[in-house]
DNA sequence: TACTTTTGGTTAATCGATTAACCAAATATA
DNA sequence: TATATTTGGTTAATCGATTAACCAAAAGTA
């Protein structure tokens, strides 16, 4: 029906004003009259004005809408990041845009231009698997919006970044495995072109070293940790003469296909080989047997991304130091690696 | 560095014409000499022009950007819509704005809200469960831009619709069950306030009588279909003095509940009870048994979506009218039923 | 030659909200 | 009373791109 919205000369026409006194109304300045304010926002409410975003945000040149790239969305923890991440932002008054890369760098670097076109007042990233170039990110900063980079983020790459210890992580999970008593212990590991694969991997080989483990090469693989590849490694690895007798896949997508082919052969999990995967993601509870996993605290990721985008722009300190945030994962202990 | 953005006037003052023969150039527009317009491309990239999006969505009143709201973003079905979506509308370019309702009604509000306010030019949404009241979604088109819905929608309001065809795809799962050998089917289904789930119930009903099963009321269960829900309803279900030989819950979800208490009682599945879930989560092929599932044609809903929406911006007909498209769903036969 | 048409632009208004600069009236102060 | 200050606004410019309206110069036509 009412094709037209409400703008601010609307309302500064009923009430014989102008639209500046009425804009200034709206944002509870001092200097209108509380009796011109009030009157101001019942007539708004009335007329069921709506501000447009797009001339506010011109004018301003602030958006106050943050651009999010994630992978994908469905994966628990990329969803439960976004979902912290707006809760913190909307609270400061942001809204966020989220769009998805696919894992693939042809999206991705799409996904950047859509943000800067949308005039985001800043970008918080994960990489896509097959991004290695870097230099479309330098787009984000040469436009002087901040960059904000989380799980999958690059050393080389000068930004703030949120994540978890990886090399920690590692750590963690041989030192598990050893306690419960594993001698051969294989890592179907990332691409370490990947920063936090490959931290994963220096973390496997030097605890498998401190702990005096063969580190054979043969049990050290580096794939796309899909499912799919879960499979197809651990049917290597069971062809090996020498098998493992526990397996770290880098990802729970990984170490399901690991265990599917270990249910298929009547292999026993966790008797006969023990199994570890990376990621928390909710059907680690749920296959049988239930799959051992790091958890990385998406929510605090979440929201310190967040906070860290707006520690940019609260503080308008040009020389803000770079802040690199490296949280402790969890080791949540299910039946395949009791 | 170079904190300022390069604007049409930049690229005009260096060639020394009007910032208006520069937009026209840009555009294409005839009225522009091919070396002139050849020249302004020429100098925008050198100086790595990006328009300003702002400007021109105002003045042109139109954002070519798309609201989508969805329930989660974590669940396989919702993932693949957008996905879908974007491919369709990228190509007619338009950008998508995601968010998520959390399947909270509130948060859902909220969303409207900053869609509207980013001056979205149409919006493509899911219900969430909690939502009754429809009068949120009346702002939408009372703001006179379309609104598509898809899966989660809802009778009485008056938009377009996509989605598949729920009272059908009870039917086709009793059948099936049915086939097997099946004489006491319990359904687990949502609450009947919302359309889709609703419509399961009244085929599930329809279809029993078909085939002159029992329709006790205590094999009739109304729920939230989450995960602990159909453990929950699972064990009644076990608890009462004549058991079902057949469950069919209403989502994946659900089912993967009743699996638990199933798998966790030491009753066969199938041979004592078979279980149908809905919606094909990709969890259903990969648990023990994998679980019988209906697929939603995730792909389809998406771009038909899409190009319903499309519908309206291209072809300028107020007259336009409501569109309703109903797809055929596809049972996937897994172990769990066979 | 004189007039018309086409080519290739230019000027200025506009989208709606914000804000710097300004100002009249009311009130306070000396 | 005369001057200073405060109150409560107004005016006009601005953000950057688009576009309706206009126009000078070149080319075409009778």
């Amino acid at each position: 029906m009412n094709k037209k919205r409400t703008t601010l000369k609307d309302i500064a026409s009923v009430l014989s004003i102008s639209t500046a006194a009425v804009s200034k109304a709206l944002n509870d300045d001092m200097r209108i009259s509380v009796k011109t304010r009030k009157a101001v926002k019942q007539v708004a409410k009335e007329l069921n004005y709506q501000p447009n975003h797009l001339a506010s945000a011109l004018r301003k040149g602030k958006s106050n809408l943050v651009g999010v790239i994630v992978p994908r969305t469905n994966s628990s923890f990329f969803s439960s990041v976004v979902e912290n991440m707006e809760e913190v932002l909307n609270k400061a008054g942001y809204n966020i845009i989220i769009t998805q890369s696919n894992e693939s760098f042809e999206k991705e670097c799409k996904n950047i231009d859509t943000l800067l076109y949308t005039q985001v007042d800043g970008i918080i990233a994960s990489m896509a698997n097959e991004t290695v170039d870097l230099s479309y990110y330098e787009k984000i900063k040469s436009n002087g919006i901040p960059l904000i980079m989380f799980d999958r983020g690059e050393n080389d790459l000068n930004v703030d970044y949120v994540g978890i210890n990886d090399y920690d992580s590692s750590h963690m999970i041989i030192e598990h495995l050893v306690a419960k008593g594993c001698k051969r212990i294989a890592h179907i590991g990332g691409y370490r072109r990947t920063r936090i694969f490959n931290n994963r991997i220096r973390g496997y080989i030097d605890a498998i070293k401190k702990y005096d483990l063969p580190h054979d090469d043969e049990l050290l693989i580096e794939s796309s940790l899909t499912l799919e590849d879960g499979r197809c490694q651990m049917e290597k690895l069971l062809a090996l003469k020498n098998r493992p007798d526990a397996v770290y896949a880098a990802s729970d997508y990984a170490a399901l296909g690991a265990l599917q082919i270990l249910n298929e052969k009547g292999i026993k999990v966790p008797e006969e080989i023990k199994l570890v995967g990376f990621g928390n993601e909710p059907f680690t509870s749920l296959v049988t047997p239930s799959i051992t996993s790091v958890s990385q605290h998406s929510e605090q990721i979440g929201r310190l991304a967040a906070e860290t985008f707006l520690g940019y722009v609260e503080i308008d300190d040009v020389d803000q130091s770079l802040n690199k945030i490296i949280l402790d994962s969890e080791l949540i202990i299910r039946t395949s690696s009791k």
